[in-house]
DNA sequence: CTCTCCTCTGGAACCGGTTCCATGTTTCCA
DNA sequence: TGGAAACATGGAACCGGTTCCAGAGGAGAG
């Protein structure tokens, strides 16, 4: 009979397997894994050579389950319904990688069912060992029972009093497109913005709230039917857009709440010849990839930077440096291009 | 003494705690937790009362160990360097879904090195159940450790022959778009693509192969000047674009690579004063969501369904149904706006 | 009344790592 | 030469589930 005996079948070799061959305990073979010091060379050689000709690799979910910790952040997001959003991921996937040691474990959200069913699975004590959740609010009960679970949760683009959070001031960025196009001249601004959802994204609305703050100090009065709401996309803004502009006395200036929307915005007015900056000045929300390519007049916000800032928040909370409810907010900034 | 012995301290309550409490033994605590048909009402309503008098939440990363399945598949893919593939991860999240069971965890791969990670971090065996990797053609030695490993691999976008994978026929991608503009009487047709990579993505190449092909076919020679290559992306096409333009002879057609060279030929036209269709045709590959938004006549590709199609065949593969290298070829046709 | 058979149950063994403890071996100094 | 300190080592116990096996109890058949 063979002197060390072999695995039955073929199954996957185990760190006993390799202990067995190597002639050590599974204690050095688990110390040269971890290039712990306390291994002697001689040991430390046979144990390598051991592991590359059984081809073992070590099972991460055992390390895992004795860890205590995964070694993964969850980030849960409605990816696909707003460009923005996949441009916050980016930073935060760049980030994450820069720190190496972290996976990311998606969860995207895209209806209010799968939205309670990410914070259920999340709230499982052991999936991940920290939360990012980017542009939905969670309930007070949500974070009530993430806190009490120990799980570390930071919010991006979304605010909530009890936890830290990378957000921008929506109140202000409306303030600054609107600010922008009075300077411009303009006096009869319209707004295309989303309409209230059951998710509860807040930031069109709070632009719109600065638009109209802004119209006021400038001793405008803000028109509530040149304020216009429809889902989020682009073709909602194109049909919100004609609306606006077959109006009687039509705005002369239109403000998107987000770059999507002003995408609609100029594909209405170029549909009904209506010439953009000449007839119509349009400002968009965010500065996303295509703006650039359209032309579009913006407020940049730095999503990749958001995404990238609450990565480390994150990381922050992990590792148990303390991160209070923080709240940080990003730099907003109009970017001028061709249509206002 | 309490006669049920409490938890030390507050760390979090496990099988037993809970069996303990209920007084059953953690067998049947976990039938409960699995809906076995083997357990007594009785004992099933007093496990479930404990459990929610505990706090239980079962430990995902034992069950896993004890399992030998993550429920989590791999996506490895070059997320952010080219739209389609964020088209692409939409129909994959979307069909993982609805599928339920599966997560995702997600690995960008941007550089050479990043992607040696990636794939060394797969094969490691547990780490997920199946891997799906978009847009990036594994080595023979990749593929075959892989294989050796048991982990089931599906391809998107980029074919390897000993593995199953949901691609397009690039050639013939090539030769549609440019026998549309060959019927729309252009005969000097330009071409804006990829420089080759490391990577070896190899599609940009492809489709030039399947212009020549039809070019020739028509009777026209194809000219080495009049292709133009460089890294993938808007700003690169542009310079392309300028040159091309540039010429003493220029193209009365571009035929560009993808949606987003075909939106930097645009700019550098629009920079150029060159008008859009009259004096320029453009047609640009996969059919972005921005296609639409700028009117771009392009190929379309059904990206998210290739998404979700892969996922299909992973499944599959790992739920054990044979799954050869079969190779499935999604559909193109030439979707018409006003570039071309 | 006994013998099956079926349902339900408890708990040990297992999944594959990490860690701690007890023990052995060297080294070095008094 | 004795003994402490430092290093190296093997292996049991542990992480928290699942599963299998043996056995208890009850119902039904002969």
């Amino acid at each position: 009979m063979d002197p060390v005996p072999t695995r039955r079948g073929n199954a996957a070799p185990t760190i006993r397997d390799v202990a067995r061959h190597a002639k050590v305990g599974v204690g050095t073979v688990s110390r040269v894994l971890n290039d712990s010091p306390l291994v002697s060379d001689e040991a430390r050689v046979r144990v390598r050579k051991t592991i590359d000709e059984l081809g073992y690799r070590p099972s991460s979910t055992a390390r895992r389950l004795s860890l205590g910790r995964t070694q993964m952040i969850g980030v849960v997001a409605p990816f696909f319904t707003t460009r923005s959003v996949v441009e916050r991921l980016r930073g935060v996937v760049e980030r994450l990688r820069d720190r190496g040691e972290y996976d990311v474990l998606l969860f995207d959200v895209e209806t209010l069912e799968q939205r309670a069913d990410a914070f259920e699975a999340f709230a499982a004590r052991d999936r991940v060992d920290g939360l990012l959740i980017v542009s939905l609010r969670p309930s007070d009960e949500e974070v009530a029972r993430m806190q009490r679970e120990g799980l570390p949760v930071v919010l991006i683009d979304v605010a909530h009093r009890a936890l830290p959070r990378v957000v921008i001031d929506d109140v202000l960025g409306g303030e600054i497109a609107t600010e922008y196009l009075l300077a411009k001249g303009h006096t009869r601004i319209g707004f295309v913005g989303d309409a209230p959802t059951p998710f509860g994204f807040a930031s069109s609305e709070l632009r719109c709230h600065g638009m109209r703050a802004a119209l006021r100090r400038a001793g405008i009065r803000p028109v509530a039917a040149l304020q216009k709401r429809g889902a989020h996309g682009r073709e909602e803004a194109i049909e919100l857009s004609r609306r606006l502009l077959a109006m009687e006395d039509p705005p002369t200036a239109i403000f998107a709440a987000s770059d999507v929307q002003a995408m609609g915005v100029l594909q209405a007015a170029e549909a009904l010849g209506v010439r953009v900056p000449e007839d119509l000045a349009v400002i968009g929300f965010d500065d996303v990839e295509e703006a650039a390519v359209l032309g579009l007049t913006t407020v940049r916000q730095p999503l990749r930077e958001t995404g990238a800032r609450g990565v480390e928040l994150l990381l922050s909370a992990i590792e148990g440096r303390e991160v209070g409810p923080v709240e940080e907010l990003a730099s907003l900034t109009v970017i001028e291009r061709r249509t206002a």
